[in-house]
DNA sequence: TTGAAAGCGTTACCAA
DNA sequence: TTGGTAACGCTTTCAA
């Protein structure tokens, strides 16, 4: 591989102006620019990232951690995130953190020692503390679906009680007063706030929540297949089902079925996130759409402006969700 | 950030002493070697790993390129490939090809460019001639899901023929003569190799395959869609559909469902790939399994054996499919 | 506008 | 078993 030592030499030039051209910087002669650009192209030149890197002090690379490579909510938002980056030179080093505190402080360190120049984290079981110390380090980062006072300005995130809000609320207008739900873990911030959205839907059409009819699930297809049967079993009857998102609501639509309950006939159902596979679902999902890809764009540009000095679009950090009315909420007879 | 220079001098040894404890590679004493961990203890220090790429000449970096970072067939991949590498200290950087030749193109170089130590490509619309080419280059790559005869050893692949021929005898046994097909793009040479396999189990319960039964799709849901709609206009009936990728089949059942068709009791269907949302269809839908983790696992593998020198599994190139049989296919009445 | 030279933080070779 | 030192391929002052 030629070097900008070889490409100096023939240009016959210093190797000071060659990385001049490089970075098209400072005020070079067009006829030495030209002399320079002849001398890359026939020696094929490539300069070697890990040397400038060392050089300058920047990797142009970016970590991105997130719990799952695979399953439906983490494709887009990468997608919005490598798309960005790309664009502008930088590449994107993934990991995945699983949910686990301690996996997710291993790939927050690995991530770190690749030295990247900054990272977007979408972590769910490490402290707000060990995130405020980290943020006291030099390396720069933004944090997804996560809202910690403290790193307010690179907290992007959704309204997720006005999610919750929304669904509970389109359930409510379809007549809906025996309303079951099913939760994620509410140890996560976000669980929290969708259900914190269904008391206040709740509470403005002057219903009171029921435990007999909650049920706390993990976010997994299972929980809400394992839920619905339990909800079932309770003598407290019920027209719909909120659930806090999608995989749950697939899950409990299953077992429905095996229940042999008409859907949505006889049961309405509501998801949350708008993963892609709720069209196709029978019948089709209606959810609460969370604009994950634009988030991790978003998550980007925060880095492209903060971090590279880039002019990106306007920062925001809130979002809002928005209702996607579909074929499984009908009204009530 | 402490150097390995610091590290140096608090210890009382030499660089080279410190490097090598670093990489515990040569005969340190062991008074030595305590001297220079609790130096680095002692400072916090971090090996500088941009610094370690250029001086060793090795990144440790692998690049992958896919078609898509969303949807579902690429998420298990990637998860298989992450997790191999992490274990083993080196970092995977993604890139998005979209299935367009040009956009492949520049991920691959865009690849290159970040020194990357080695690639895993999963590309469609690339030609052989440019692969070929590219294997002639120092960068050692392996290929997923593409056979190239010159370069059969780093190609990982389905038997994409069979996988079509289990799918339909899973048809046939079901008592079913009047089967429609919907093809992905037949420049593809899984989708050529799967049409095969249906052929092939055609011709065993001798029947012949019918053009008008037949309709070229793009792998993507809406031409199961579009394709279901065609065949369905035609005159000759059929009691069930094959098609060569799940996200076909999923597209179809929605139409067929829209045309008040009742599945499976009118319309047996069987899809390809067991995608993870295959179980959350109505009915659940029969497919074949495409190991795409496992393949992924295996491309890390090949990696890790033949350009870090490690020990791995043994090395495997070819995988088999096989059959998932669910509810959407039933025995004709 | 250009060049010389000192880094950047390691590894790896050659001596000792 | 250790140390000295030249790479690795660039960027970035500082001078000219």
């Amino acid at each position: 591989m030629a070097t900008i030592y070889e490409v100096s030499k023939l240009a016959g030039v210093s190797l000071a102006t060659v990385s001049r051209v490089m970075n098209n910087n400072a005020n070079v002669s067009d006829r030495t620019r030209q002399k320079v650009t002849a001398a890359m192209q026939e020696l094929g030149y490539r300069p070697n990232s890990i040397a400038q890197s060392l050089a300058s002090n920047c990797s142009n690379s970016v970590g991105l951690l997130v719990s799952e490579l695979q399953g439906p909510f983490y494709g887009p938002m990468m997608s919005g995130i490598e798309n960005a980056f790309r664009s502008q030179g930088k590449h994107v080093i993934i990991a995945a953190g699983h949910s686990d505190a301690q996996r997710e402080q291993q790939g927050i360190e690995f991530l770190i020692s690749r030295n990247c120049d900054a990272l977007i984290l979408h972590v769910e079981a490490i402290s707000d503390d060990y995130l405020i110390t980290l943020s006291k380090d030099k390396i720069p980062f933004v944090l997804i679906n996560r809202y910690i006072p403290e790193l307010a300005d690179r907290c992007i995130t959704l309204n997720n009680q006005l999610g919750g809000y929304l669904a509970s609320k389109h359930i409510l207008e379809h007549g809906h007063k025996n309303i079951a739900y099913i939760s994620g873990p509410l140890w996560k911030k976000d669980a929290q706030d969708r259900l914190a959205g269904h008391k206040q839907a709740l509470t403005e059409y002057q219903l009171d929540f029921d435990e007999a009819l909650f049920y706390q699930g993990n976010f997994m297809e299972d929980s809400g297949y394992q839920g619905f049967k339990q909800l079932y079993q309770s003598p407290k009857p019920f027209t719909a089902l909120i659930c806090a998102n999608d995989e749950m609501a697939t899950g409990a639509m299953a077992i429905a079925r095996e229940l042999a309950i008409q859907l949505p006939e006889q049961l309405s159902v509501i998801g949350f996130d708008n993963v892609f596979f709720t069209r196709h679902t029978y019948p089709k999902l209606s959810t609460i759409n969370y604009p994950i890809h634009d988030m991790g764009r978003m998550a980007a540009d925060w880095i492209l402006a903060n971090v590279y000095n880039k002019n990106t679009v306007p920062l925001q950090t809130l979002f809002e969700p928005t209702l996607v009315a579909r074929q499984s909420v009908i009204a009530i007879k």
